[in-house]
DNA sequence: TATGAATGAGTCTTCATTCAT
DNA sequence: CATGAATGAAGACTCATTCAT
């Protein structure tokens, strides 16, 4: 069981990341000085350095903590869903839906810079598992006759990729659409394309993509 | 008519540039440090000065002119090609063949610090043309009965999205297949997605998405 | 009497005192943080402020005790002597034994900085009262002839410089001899340079200096 | 040959060394500050780190310099004097003199905190050379029946260290008599307690010591 | 025009000291 | 009394920018 000291502890630690996010999304890595954490965090300068050895490991820290859970909240919702194009939905989803949660989270995953030892490509990795769940998912189908024998791999990614696309422009612009409506549209843009048409399909018969 | 001078400062300009090119694309902007520029173009730190009033407008002045760079190669490939899964073809090729040919420009386009003023979102609006050019191409198609009638300017994001991503996943693990072949696994799937089916898909008659 | 109150006072002082003079000479008055006291000690840092106004502080009164504590045992040991060449040979012995058996405190010594308003010149009078101890030592023995009017002070002075470096170079590099080998050496040089000859030495009466 | 450039370079170390000096000896190396260093060399912050890596490097180059010129000094001094109590008196003269002329150096020397890396064992390493040059010329001097047949290197070092604190009471306490005759009593003090008497010395025919 | 030495504001980090519990 | 978390002043070092040559 955690001690009373533990908990204040971590509640500290917690509130310095909560911060940290804050203002590494709002000015980058480079410009995000220890300053200005801690007073995003209330706290003094020194305080800092009573939960965290250097800047740097701040900012590492933040990104496992967030990518960490963004990993485990897509699976479990990739899961949750029965069909593939569900499943589909499902994961472009909890994307967008974490990215407009947190969109500070994502603003530092899109702007990283690329050198700070855990780079980018890590980060890749913690999306890699999810995506291959969904490759796994879409295999799976394949073999069930459900969709096409597609490389599901690299489906797989370029739904994380239409996803990401999707999360991104409404970061930049206003949102102009239903979080429901983003995911729906890359569900079955990606279902389209790979699913086996039992018939022919007629004019007037168009799908949701229009 | 240019006089020599002039000629001799455009020169120069672009040394810098170039310099400026592969120190930011190693290092990101913060720790691309002027001295190294000065080294990497071979002047001295002094001389960046009379070219450039500063170090960010070295950095906003490579991003507007490879950015413009890369628009008018893309607009220019997109008209080239005839049917519209050519032109999708067309849209991915080049910007995986210019993400390829200038790795540095492309990773300092997907780094960029979101708080130079000069952000991100005017990035996307060089995008956005190219982009627009394809979606009135899929339009054009859509009226003519050869797609269905979908929300042509998403599926064009779409085709962008896929390029990038790609393009990130060949920057980051090395490459595993050809660029023609990324460039076509986007058309097709696009294709698939929107085209409109005359008859049935009987099994084994896939398409190249396998 | 002295209250409990005081005996747990003075005990605990102590106890920080002894800290601190580990870490001191380990460390050096500037890098012996307080932190490293507060452990060694196994108080909290806090603690530390009960029993001493400052870090300063602790070490003056470091400096003090254990300074007068050499004075009290130096002088003890020359008084208890009782020629004059025991004399010496007790001073340097003396010297040498404490530093021996207390490392840390002549390293102290050895290193104190110049600028703790507490300076090296307080520690040089802690040393003066010994000397002058010797000196009249001296003196008296020139009165009575057993050795040449010499400047006895001056000469009592070359004796604690010999026995100050006799111990520097046990400190640095490995001893190569006895203690009191080294004061017998002290004692040799300084009484055959001020003893009255009472004949000729003749070659092969050498005395124990070489 | 130097080109100007290594000349202003050269030149300007040495101003930062000479400020460095003084602060140092002043504050000693935690408390002498290198805005201090700088405020004391007239240049902005900036520039010490033109010509130095760190304050530690300064701190450095400071001891080797002047330990370096110390020991030619002392060593081309011992060279020059003829008769073996000549070049103990040259050998005290040169570090007293030394020491005077450049007190700064000498409370560096020592209050040199031990843990820099470059520590007094160092230090000490550079006064080896001249305390062997000594040594030789004791022994030398012992062959050819000058003096006894003592422990030369003891001897020598005895020199080293009552020269050291004839300046260590000088620096201390205002001056009381010259150098020369410092030196002198240095070196009849060592003289008279290795030298081979040739006769008895009756009362009266003092040497110098008194 | 080109240079590169000089500048000093700005940043991270440390650590003596305080104070609420 | 004891604790140790919190504080913030201070210091080493960096680097964009300037300017004398």
């Amino acid at each position: 069981m955690k001690t009373k000291q533990q908990v204040v502890m971590e509640f500290r630690r917690q509130e310095i990341l909560d911060a940290a996010r804050t203002v590494f999304a709002r000015k980058g890595f480079a410009d995000g000085i220890v300053d200005d954490i801690a007073a995003e965090a209330g706290v003094a300068k020194g305080t800092i350095y009573l939960y965290f050895p250097s800047k740097k490991e701040i900012y590492k820290s933040l990104l496992q903590h967030d990518m960490e859970a963004l990993k485990a909240g897509t699976l479990q919702r990739i899961d949750a869903a029965s069909g593939l194009k569900d499943k589909i939905r499902a994961f472009a989803l909890a994307r967008l839906e974490n990215a407009e949660a947190n969109r500070e989270f994502f603003r530092i995953m899109d702007t990283q810079p690329a050198n700070l030892s855990f780079t980018r490509s890590e980060y890749r990795d913690w999306l890699k598992e999810p995506v291959r769940h969904l490759a796994a998912a879409i295999e799976s189908a394949a073999r069930g006759g459900e969709v096409r024998a597609v490389e599901a791999e690299k489906v797989a990614w370029a739904v994380a990729d239409l996803a990401r696309g999707a999360i991104l422009r409404r970061l930049v612009g206003p949102a102009e659409s239903r979080l429901t409506e983003e995911a729906e549209f890359v569900a079955e843009l990606i279902w389209s394309a790979i699913r086996i048409e039992t018939a022919a399909v007629k004019p007037g018969q168009e799908t949701r993509l229009a």
